[in-house]
DNA sequence: CTTCCTTGTGAAACCGGTTACATTCTTTGC
DNA sequence: GCAAAGAATGTAACCGGTTTCACAAGGAAG
């Protein structure tokens, strides 16, 4: 504290430790270039003035800066939580940072924060965004930034995509419910609109339940956003009435908990004379009564799937254009045979 | 496409433009203070060849990166993400990233995450670690880094502080529970040695069951991790016996849940026979039946308050050093009076 | 004792922007 | 009609690192 510093970073620990600039930075990022001798006294000047080096000019320089850039459709849902921790367990181990966007669930922002990552030097991008404006491929060709698009296969995706089966998850769970023999099965669905990913649930299991010669009951098909007091009135609803289906398919847990509550709450017993099914397993399947029949979908399998990839496709490595992860059929105490007598 | 580009950005549009590099940075940084015609003209270059703006460099020049950092004790607690989500929307406000960092709820992974945020340049820094390690404070000024703590009050924190009345909250919760007329009250806790908070909470509860003159029983406290099958097995064992609490006070909405869902199995009726509160007052809250008697605690707010502050202290201005945040009691259908003849 | 090759180090260019200062060209005032 | 003030633009230094290249010293080979 004699005088004034040059605070000029690295050029201070230089000039401290007698050497040039250029063998201070070579100390510190290929330490076997350097005398042993030199190497030990930069380090300890490093420490003797708490030196903190300056990844932003250092990321001018390489044209890397050690950080991924995550768009998520929306923050405030927790179901993305377990792909953002798997993205972020991977980034740590290789000491990466992690740079967090939202979209908002728009396309339009989706591509406005890709240009804002890339602006912001950020690596390489995983979007968990089901859908993309076309633009974006085109964007991210341009400027030969590596994109990995997690969560959900749509046509026409021209970067990795690594996701699980949808279809297939959801088809599992209609014929699940179909070979226990029931005939009045509901549909309580989230948002189509919003969520790609619903709108196909929706469809899928719609169409499965036609092609069982089951009669369509639009009545019986729900939408209904993932408000509490919502959900629940939307479920006391499609109970409520004499006239009510032994099963509900329900395109996410919380619209399935909903209705278990609801269904309590009327003295109706599940599985006896409800049968409902989930979809995802977040942690309240659990944490019901009966627990939910659900699917495990793979979230953050997804995460660290898409880091990884995205990692290698900037390490120059070739990577698949599909990676399809496995879901898992959970059937807990939510879901029986339809009581005889109702059920036809 | 004629020949190959200098591909040196903002040079490249300035050249295009037929203008110098000063010229052209002007034009996009200060509007005002280039010809409407040259501008124009530069806007015109900008939107042909696509250019994106390099941060990293301007971050360099202007030794300020746009960007903020947030810590978080971990992302696998979805409690956190409502916090996250706070301080995003304010970042948005100001056209500010967020670089997200967990700490995995350790000190000196807190510290060393910090040092990382800071050599990456961010303008500032939230954290919501409960407690911090005295260098960090040291770090903070002498980096003279703009750093908020957001969560928790506790001793020694000299930085801005934005958080909520734990004690408060805890204790009124308990005092509603005394105040029905209960005098078999058990804890049900979550692992107060990971958790500051939780231990704040629990020790709380005790202290304050104590001073209502209620006899110690060391086997009606329990502390219990947030798995859920391990959360509902020691809900079990809490109320199976006959000689069983007739209220049980929760540090979290999970172990609350839990405790519903175990008496519900064992027909014991809630709030009648057993009367249950929760804390945090999370989505489950209103996804059970009864639904719980709960703290509402500012997680959103938290996060909300700690990002403005930290864009305030960055502007200069002068911030408070404590900044609490209400929290609201909400009685639902989980908590009654004891029935008479058990609770004495 | 040269010559050649290593090895360690320094000087300077560079990454892509921002900005203080200098310069040129208009205005405006007297 | 000329000096002074003001507006638009250019020149060059700078942010804090990395890296190419040149150079000097030391060791091995001839």
């Amino acid at each position: 504290m004699t005088g004034r510093r040059p605070k000029n970073g690295l050029r201070e620990v230089a000039q401290l430790a007698g050497v040039s600039l250029a063998t201070a930075s070579r100390a510190l990022s290929q330490p076997d270039r350097v005398s042993e001798n030199v190497r030990k006294r930069i380090e300890e000047v490093c420490r003797q003035i708490d030196y903190v080096p300056n990844h932003t000019a250092r990321g001018l320089s390489l044209k890397r800066s050690q950080m991924l850039g995550l768009i998520v459709p929306t923050t405030s849902n927790p179901l993305f939580a377990p792909t953002i921790d798997g993205v972020r367990m991977v980034l740590d181990e290789h000491g990466y940072n992690m740079v967090i966007d939202s979209a908002e669930r728009d396309h339009v922002r989706e591509l406005e924060m890709v240009r804002n990552l890339v602006a912001h030097g950020v690596d390489a991008i995983v979007t968990i965004m089901p859908t993309h404006l076309p633009e974006l491929f085109d964007f991210v060709r341009k400027m030969n930034v590596p994109l990995v698009s997690a969560h959900h296969f749509s046509p026409g995706k021209s970067v990795p995509t690594v996701g699980y089966d949808n279809v297939a998850a959801i088809t599992e769970m209609t014929d699940h419910i179909l070979s226990l023999g029931h005939h009045r099965i509901a549909i309580f669905s989230g948002p189509g609109h919003t969520t790609p990913v619903i709108a196909e649930r929706l469809e899928v299991i719609q169409a499965r339940l036609a092609a069982a010669g089951l009669p369509p009951r639009p009545d019986w098909v729900i939408e209904c956003d993932y408000e509490v007091a919502q959900m629940r009135r939307a479920a006391r609803a499609l109970i409520a009435p004499d006239d009510r289906p032994t099963a509900i398919i329900c395109t996410g847990d919380q619209h399935a908990v909903s209705t278990l509550v609801e269904a309590q709450l009327l003295g109706l017993p599940v599985p006896e004379k409800l049968s409902v099914t989930g979809c995802n397993d977040v942690a309240i399947a659990e944490l019901c009564n009966p627990q939910l029949t659900t699917q495990r979908l793979p979230y953050l399998e997804l995460g660290q799937a898409a880091c990884r990839l995205a990692l290698d496709m900037l390490a120059g490595r070739d990577v698949p254009e599909r990676t399809l992860l496995p879901h898992r059929m959970i059937i807990r105490g939510s879901t029986a045979a339809p009581t005889k007598g109702l059920s036809s």
